[in-house]
DNA sequence: TAAATTTGTCTATTGATATAGACAATTATA
DNA sequence: TATAATTGTCTATATCAATAGACAAATTTA
């Protein structure tokens, strides 16, 4: 065998601070099972050697974590994992908010955060089939899942054709249930483009996220199951508590 | 409209140096059409009252991007941008590394890195369907695209069905091609499991990035058309390079 | 209870990060 | 050919990040 495997590396002069990176480790740690839920990090001492850092700076990584709700430091006994697992968000030909975090929530609610009409940027355009400039509504959303913000999404709709939506959002909390307001009784996904990226300022306050966080990023378009495109959408995802599950479009 | 919009705002003191989070802008800001290719960026004066911070951070990011080949700086005349566009990489029932880069690139690869005869962890055996322990053959390869690596993968193969896929893939540089040698024509993407986070040391190597990158991780089973498994895989791909198309699967 | 284990706090030092200002070098423009 | 605009280099300073060591405080274990 030649090669070798990803180690427990760390990059330094990198412009991501170490105790950064060793924060990121320790909840792809906690994510793929490596550290068991409710149980006991390794001490900090042993931690350090690991990954080969000092013991102060696994304690500023440590710091991190525990302002972020994923670990519990208790002084002479340990350092314990809080954090729930990652959820699991289904992304497939019917992709839905709620239906899509059953079973792994006991409670999820989208919240409208602001609403708006405006002319159609050049890819909300393209992705609607309008004009470049034609009046469209935006809704701002905030996805979240048991208390946690687990998505941040604009939704553009063709303003001619569902005039209102923002207040039935409002009031109904649900797309589905809005859309269903306007005859739209089914709805698919005709495409999804996935990136990731930094959060920035605006979705660190949106997700309540520590700085240095990343978020994955959907740029998706909703058609009528006839192919009538209805809305054009751009979601963020915090990536340390979600991952997407692609199943079949 | 209540609500704001994302703005320039950058975050101090959050593990991510200010000159690594200005790079990713500058980045975002080409990708999404901000600054046109080959166009001179904006003056580094007009950058840092932009961003808020000093000129010589503006300074820092820019270095980093001409190394890492994204811009070109000439004294007197201004910096611009060299970047070519982000790849699309499509994910869909049928996802071949080659066939989907058609039309983007004009030559493309696959790499051969390593190879070598292991049990099979739980997730690998769970994924084939075999049990733990399992002889699995794990093939690592890179993937490159007109000279550029744009994908780093692990990919499991039952030993006992695939004896010799490594000496295949040696020789044939293709994963369809090597499995078409053991009467595998036609393959189906089951599953795709999808997350981010920063590259590590491995990743910053294999795919040629600078240290703070965000790399897209997918975790995948291919299975045959009637469902037997017969790979697992998880690949890596340079967010900053690379975004993931979603179509049908 | 005593010893061992583990987290918490403090001081000190070094290097990287960020700001600030001045000026040189190169190129485009009036 | 000046002048302006722009990138490149240098010095200096303050703060953050990381290492190092010592010891306190709390808890568990022998």
């Amino acid at each position: 065998m030649v090669g070798r495997l990803a180690a427990d590396s760390i990059e330094r002069r990198s412009g991501v601070s170490l105790w950064r990176q060793i924060a990121d480790k320790i909840l792809h740690a906690i994510a793929i099972g490596d550290f068991a839920e409710n149980a006991p990090l390794p001490p900090e001492v042993a931690l350090a050697e690991r990954y080969g850092v000092n013991r102060h700076t696994v304690r500023s990584a440590i710091a991190a974590l525990v302002q972020e709700g994923v670990l519990r430091a208790e002084q002479g006994r340990g350092t314990f994992v809080l954090s729930r697992k990652r959820l699991s968000y289904p992304i497939g030909a019917r992709t839905r908010f709620s239906t899509g975090l059953q079973g792994q929530t006991t409670e999820r609610h989208i919240v409208l955060l602001a609403s708006s009409v405006e002319p159609a940027s050049q890819r909300v355009a393209e992705g609607l089939g309008l004009a470049r400039g034609a009046e469209v509504i935006r809704l701002e959303t905030r996805g979240e899942a048991d208390g946690r913000p687990v998505s941040r999404a604009a939704g553009w709709f063709d303003a001619r054709r569902f005039a209102g939506i923002d207040a039935a959002m409002a009031e109904t909390g649900s797309i589905t249930a809005s859309l269903a307001r306007f005859g739209i009784d089914d709805y698919l996904r005709q495409s999804t483009v996935l990136s990731a990226r930094h959060a920035d300022a605006a979705d660190l306050a949106d997700l309540d996220l520590q700085p240095g966080a990343i978020v994955l990023v959907t740029v998706a378009v909703n058609v009528t199951p006839d192919g009538q495109p209805i809305q054009f959408s751009e979601s963020r995802f915090p990536a340390e508590r979600v991952e997407l599950k692609l199943s079949a479009l």
